[in-house]
Order: C-alpha cells, then structure tokens, then sequence
DNA sequence: TTGCCAAGAAAGTAAATACTTTCTAAAGTT
DNA sequence: AACTTTAGAAAGTATTTACTTTCTTGGCAA
C-alpha cells in the first residue's frame, strides 16, 4: 500500500500553488539569501541548519549537501552578498560629485552588510533585555559619552577660544566620529600620532576654515 | 565512610596553594571578569555557563544562584565593564590640549569594549576559516575598497584639480571613514545630506585648508 | 566553639541542535 | 518513455548545553 503523502497537506510552497521544486544554482541562491536573512534577523549565534532551511522552503539535507556545518554555509552567504553588492564609483570629471556619488553607493551597499555585524553582535542579548537593537546598539557603542565631549567645547567657548555656533555639528562630532571607527576597525587603541593627526590635520584646520577659532589664539596652532 | 575528595588532585586554585575560597563581592567579580574574558576571546555565541565558570575557576550552580540565564549575565558583565571604564575629560585650559586628552582617555578605554563587538560577530566563523581575526575583519569591513577610492582622486589629480600629495593620507581617507563609521552606528545608509556635508563642510574646506585644491576650480567649490 | 550561609564538586535531566539515513517523487535529459 | 539526478519529507542519533539537585566543607559571625 502506497500512501502519497497528503496532497493538501498544507500551503505547498512559494507563491504558485501547485510546488515548482526548485533545483540547482536557483535553489541554492535562494538558501544563501535566505541565510542572509536569517544572519540580519536573528544573527549568526541563532541561526540553525534548520532555521535557514525553513526560511528557504527547503529541508535540512539540502543544505548539508552543499555546505558541511553551519560555518560554511555563513561563509558563503556572506562570499554571494558582497559578490552582488560591488560598488563602482561614478566618473563625472569633477571630484566633489565623484565624492557624493561614490559615497552614496558605498552607503546604500554596506548598510545591510554593517546590519548583520550588529544583528550578530547582539541579537542574542536583545531577546532577553527588551531592549529595541537600536537602543542597544546606542548603548553598546558609546552614544552616552556625548555630554562629555560637548564639555570640551563648551569650555573652548568659555574661554573664548571657539566659537561652536559657527561650525556646522558634524564638524564638532568629527573627532570622536574618527575615533569611534578607528576602534571599530583596528580594535586597539590608536597611536598617539594618529590622534594628533585628527586634532592638527583634521580638526583644527577645519575650526579656522570655518573661521571658528581665533587665528591669533597660540595654543591652538598646529605645531611645527 | 568519608572520603575527602582527593586532597592533591590537580592544581588547586589560584596562585595560592592551598585554596582560599572566593565569596560574596570578591567571588562575583572574578565571574564578571572571566565573563569578560570569555567574551572577547570566543565570543558571544560560543560563550556558555560553564566555560565562564571554568575560566573563573568556579562552579556553574554559583553562577546560577546569581543570574537566572547566559544573558543576564552577559548584561552584567558590561555593566561592569562599562561601570570599570569611566571615561574623563581633562581640563588643560586648552582645546587643543583637551580634545587630544580626551580623545586618548576614550581611545584606550574603548578599544576593549569593541574587541567583543568583532570578536562577538566573528568567532563563530574564525575557527572554521582559519583566518585571523584582523583578515576577517577587514574582509567584511570593506578595507577591500580602498583601490576605489583612490580612483576618485587619481581622476582628479589627472584634471589638475587636487594635489594629494598636499594633503596628510588621513584627510583623504576622511569621507570614507565618515561613511563607514556612520553605517555602523546606525546600520542605514546616510542621508544626502549627511554625505552633502561630508565632502562640502568637511573635506573640501580641509583640502583648500591644506592648498590641495585650486581655489578657482569652480566646480569643487562649496555650495552656497 | 557553634552554627549558618554560601562555595564547590558531582551527577543528572531535558531540550536544542548538529548532522545522518532512507525513501519518494519531481525535474531535466537522452 | 526510460533514466539520472536531486529535492524534499520524515525520522533518528548523538552531542552540546541550559539548568537543577544534592551533598560536603570552608568562611565568617555570634
């Protein structure tokens, strides 16, 4: 006796009603997409054979014939993500729009990628906190030692040195900005030279460029 | 029949030799830095009770009695990490003094906490890739578009528009730091109008501070 | 010293999950 | 139409790990 395994079992696949069994490169591109979804919803310390599988519509061996653990299998997602993210920077002849039109690109192409790194950084803790990601994220990576850094300024301003107003903020978060990626990328602290850099080259230039620092005010002149 | 449980079996404890057994305050804070530890060295994912209780040389039910899960006490362990590194500004009277006081005080007391972000995101994947942790991390950070950007402003150079030479590499690297640390704070891409000030408020002014740029070059002249 | 509380050892339970096996039936090929 | 390949369903095993229980003994206070 032969029993097919229930025909109206349940919704059957995809959007098409009757199944269309995919195979191949289509179906393993929809695994490693699904994957991707699952890195950026759940993060890799929750993601599971299973959890891919069934987010693709597949079933486990699948994915074992094709990838031998969980490890492989992420690897690969993220190898096809940045395959199909690359970016090109445009060519317009002139540098300020070649700058916003590259810029733009990298933006739109990495912000999902950066999603994932944080989604796997935390999502694990998320759960149990209640904590929404992005409270969490603003927790986690500093956004509360903005009191202290605005104290900087304001004492410059008290002292008359600085004149805040007249510089637009990002120019004033710039220098922690740096440092915050510099962390983020070098995970040790930075060399001294580099934070003299972000104060000599970087911000201080800036401040009188935008005619925000007393030229004639000494200690705030570069050196050398 | 009482059998003690084999006086000399191993290595005791800590340095001491005989035992010393930790309690109350003492005791959880060497959970809470072990717990730290474990973080950054494995990570998130791969962290569980007992590897914390082994590297703080105690039992798993000690840890239970104080937190109810894995996630509760990695809560704690940041909290006392962040509790641990308060960040002070310094007052030297001086912006320049100040922001380069500062910006070293958060550099070293950051670096840490971000170690756990990548190490956190990563460790899964190191083990079974076999590459270290600052490949890994480069390979997803996007070190990789660097040559792109040097397209950007080799095309310039060739128009006579910019002297990169002019100009400390950190300036030129600037936009695109910008750009990746904003992506990482807020894992969606910019704004135009961030990207807008990026290259009109920060770095074209910076690379007319350092004569990079010729003045009359119309077209990189800030809007407005 | 006596007694209480907590640490630590050992062992156990239950659930999740990695990974496998077997079989059936689609998809695509000749 | 016959055949090969591989998707997909179902079920099973083995390991890991969360979390508990019990008991012994050390640290500390009255």
């Amino acid at each position: 006796m032969m029993m097919t395994p229930a025909p109206g079992s349940d919704a059957p696949a995809s959007g098409r009603a009757g199944a269309a069994r995919r195979r191949g490169a289509a179906l393993e591109a929809a695994i490693l997409d699904a994957g991707w979804e699952e890195l950026v919803d759940v993060g890799y310390a929750r993601l599971t054979m299973a959890s891919v599988a069934a987010r693709a519509r597949t079933s486990e061996p699948v994915l074992y014939r094709r990838w031998a653990n969980k490890d492989q299998l992420v690897l690969a997602v993220l190898d096809r993500y940045r395959a199909t993210h690359q970016v090109t920077a445009p060519d317009t002849g002139d540098l300020r729009n070649d700058l916003i039109g590259y810029l733009t690109a990298l933006s739109e192409s990495l912000a999902g990628f950066f999603a994932i790194v944080a989604a796997t950084s935390f999502s694990g803790l998320l759960a149990a906190t209640g904590r929404s990601p992005s409270e969490m994220r603003e927790e986690a990576m500093g956004v509360h030692l903005l009191p202290q850094t605005r104290d900087v300024y304001r004492r410059a301003a008290t002292r008359g040195e600085l004149d805040p107003d007249a510089v637009p903020t990002g120019v004033l978060a710039l220098p922690f900005d740096l440092v915050r990626h510099d962390l983020l990328m070098s995970l040790e602290p930075l060399p001294a030279e580099r934070i003299g850099s972000i104060v000599d080259d970087i911000l201080l230039p800036l401040l009188r460029a935008h005619g925000a620092i007393d030229p004639g005010h000494a200690e705030s002149r570069r050196r050398r």
